[in-house]
DNA sequence: CCTTGTGCGGAGCGATCTGCTCCGCACTAC
DNA sequence: GTAGTGCGGAGCAGATCGCTCCGCACAAGG
């Protein structure tokens, strides 16, 4: 049975591959763009050789972490419109782009070429967004005075956990699962803060997508003289 | 007139030595643990020769950036404590530490020997804080089920800001102060999800003060077997 | 003018770390 | 036994690191 062992073989290869990205992901959440390939290829339990062949550069291997990334965010953002609630459908997509664990990526943007597939995914992903919250306006659910850009930051600020990073790093496992727990208690506290009515007027008008749209650029030559 | 002379060394190393802790915190902000020391001193304007008089090392420059940090959190809470008015005492407490650009030092954390002094006022910090959501719960302002350390955890979300950050490094100064005000605007979002009473409970009870105790502490060697 | 004192910048040193290559090994099918 | 296949990790060349140290600019006193 040459087929079985194939796929035996390939089953393998796509656990490895699986194992690869999860512990890059983490890798790069701590160590930010200098994360070393030998860490992510330890954090796996693989060799760099097994990294190396499937991912020939480690840019490359960024670039599809990044890939993996914009898609969670835009899966986030169309499985919120799926839900036929506005809040609830916003609420999921928050709590799932918080949660996606591709928070840290932002560590990496304007380290890698920004592919044509990344920037049209990205671009999807905002503009569903903006539905979202469009839709959760008209249903008096959002509060009126922030807009899709704040709620973008939000997601921002709330992507990384740093007290996760430092505890997965000291090895104490023990805490992570209650730092976890905390972290969404800290989602609900902000949730809670976007419903309508607002209690508060926010300061300063809501900020514009421009904040963003440098972020998938290549950095210039650092301080050229 | 040599004191005059005098005086006007101390000064200019006097502004040195600011622009250097100023500098030394951007940089850890950006670059988290792995900040070089030649980077510093050439964002602060000076030579490395200035840096290492001062400091005869990196990680003394590194405590006494964190001492400074830990001072400034509790002079934040204390300020809390001085207002009358419990609500506006919370929120000046909050808004102050996490915006005291201190917030990317938690990433040095447990990279340097944590002194005496340092550990003794990050105790007296946590006391004010905890006395301060004590008197904001008693008050009936501060929703009844977030705890001391849940606003210690947000109050580590919002402190970084990775967006400027970037748009720093990438020399958009144009752009930063549109993200410092959005900032502004999702501080303001999360304090008024903080606000009593609350519209939903929160999952999970709150966390407790262990995990943020191992946060000062020296790194295990990595993965030892 | 020269001498002395003082704080500064940054070239450069050795050690460490980086991305990446490549070869020996374990394992299976025949 | 032989051939095929995917794996781990030692090791290489170069980049980067923390840190030292020396030449320089400049002011005061002679």
């Amino acid at each position: 049975m040459e087929s079985a062992r194939k796929a035996a073989r390939r089953a393998e290869v796509e656990r490895n591959d699986r194992a690869l990205l999860r512990a890059a992901r983490a890798v790069v959440a701590e160590d930010g763009a200098h994360a070393a390939v030998a860490t992510i290829a330890a954090r796996a339990g693989v060799g760099v050789g097994t990294l190396y062949r499937r991912y020939p550069t480690k840019e490359q291997l960024f670039q599809h972490l990044c890939s993996l990334a914009l898609d969670d965010y835009l899966r986030a953002a169309e499985e919120g419109l799926a839900h036929d609630d506005p809040w609830r459908g916003f609420e999921h997509y928050l709590t799932a782009a918080v949660l996606s664990g591709t928070g840290g990526l932002g560590a990496i943007a304007g380290t890698i070429t920004v592919t044509e597939e990344m920037s049209a995914t990205a671009a999807r992903g905002d503009a569903a967004a903006e539905e979202l919250v469009r839709r959760a306006h008209d249903a008096a659910v959002l509060r009126a005075d922030v807009g899709p850009v704040d709620i973008a930051l939000l997601i921002e600020q709330l992507g990384r956990s740093p007290l996760v990073e430092q505890l997965t790093q000291q090895g104490r496992t023990d805490l992570v699962e209650a730092a976890e727990h905390a972290r969404r208690r800290v989602i609900a506290v902000a949730l809670d803060g976007l419903r309508a009515p607002a209690p508060t007027p926010l300061p300063d008008p809501p900020p514009g997508w421009e904040l963003f749209s440098e972020r998938w650029r290549l950095p210039d030559g650092p301080t050229a003289p």
